[in-house]
DNA sequence: TATTGTTATACTCTATAACTATA
DNA sequence: TATAGTTATAGAGTATAACAATA
């Protein structure tokens, strides 16, 4: 005669569930997984910081090159960014409508466009980096620590330049 | 009579064109940009060294969490893994249908799924990982060396707790 | 009433091919 | 021939709502 079992739900192999906490197994040193996830929080709080801002992270990322090349080629701020040129179109006709960047002639190539923040958009991006910063690089240096940041920065830096 | 312009493609207005390295700006110090290119480097890395096991980063995250935690529930697993249930359907058909796992009854909940590995499954996870820590991690390390890889982690950590 | 798995749907992101106008 | 911008399109990834079965 077989052991009585105390419940209809229990079995003879191990598994588990209910409230034991889930192991990471091999994705606990994998480097990949680790970067998507602190990547995922970070644009979470960059969306909710910016949301009065109604701006992504690809298009400050924009903003910010066009403010700091004035002028530069449509082709060459895609490239850039690593937004592909087809993908550009799109994201570069938004921020035009809403008066925050414009396409110019290239002088000298009349296949490209010069692009250029209008003088709304030059002041849009100072005040959505102002409120960036205090907001959301605040919170990040809390997490991490001053030094941190700087260190994080660096081998972030190095990463990149694998692929 | 104005003075002579040499080319036609010259301006009075200072453009940063042509090739004139191009200026992060903003964007130099902002921690979610270079994680997020960071982030893209790896994953594309990770592509290319799993190609010849068709499998995408989500989908090793998926056999790495039910190979450490036999049996977890459906819903456990994707919400260790950040992923919402309804877009996990389709995921793990896919690894279904590959024989990779397999959605098992919940022992004491007929509303749920136990998940396994399949024997397969199994060994597949196990060349891929060794593959991957071969080919992808190693690589990884040589950019980075052995020590910095560790303490990345560990600043990654602190991040992912921000959102 | 609440939860689990599921379907349907929509929106963003990304990648490729092809067109046009210029070079 | 090659390049810059563009359009069209298709594939992933992600988010929400709603339903059936079960708790």
């Amino acid at each position: 005669m077989p052991a009585p079992r105390r419940k209809a739900e229990t079995t003879d192999t191990a598994t588990a569930d209910d409230r034991q906490p889930v192991s990471l197994g091999l994705l606990d040193n994998l480097l990949g997984y680790r970067l998507r996830r602190a990547q995922l929080s970070v644009f979470q709080d960059f969306l909710i910081v910016m949301k009065d801002f109604d701006l992504r992270p690809a298009q400050f990322s924009v903003l910010a090159i066009i403010a700091a090349n004035p002028g530069l080629k449509q082709s060459r701020v895609s490239e850039a960014l690593g937004i592909n040129r087809a993908n550009f179109v799109a994201l570069l006709d938004e921020l035009e409508q809403r008066k925050l960047a414009r396409r110019a002639p290239a002088p000298g190539d009349r296949r490209s466009n010069a692009l250029f923040l209008t003088p709304k958009g030059e002041g849009f991006l100072k005040d959505a980096y102002r409120h960036l910063v205090v907001q959301h690089e605040k919170r990040v240096e809390t997490v991490l620590g001053s030094a941190d940041k700087q260190q994080l920065l660096g081998l972030l830096e190095k990463l990149t330049a694998l692929a």
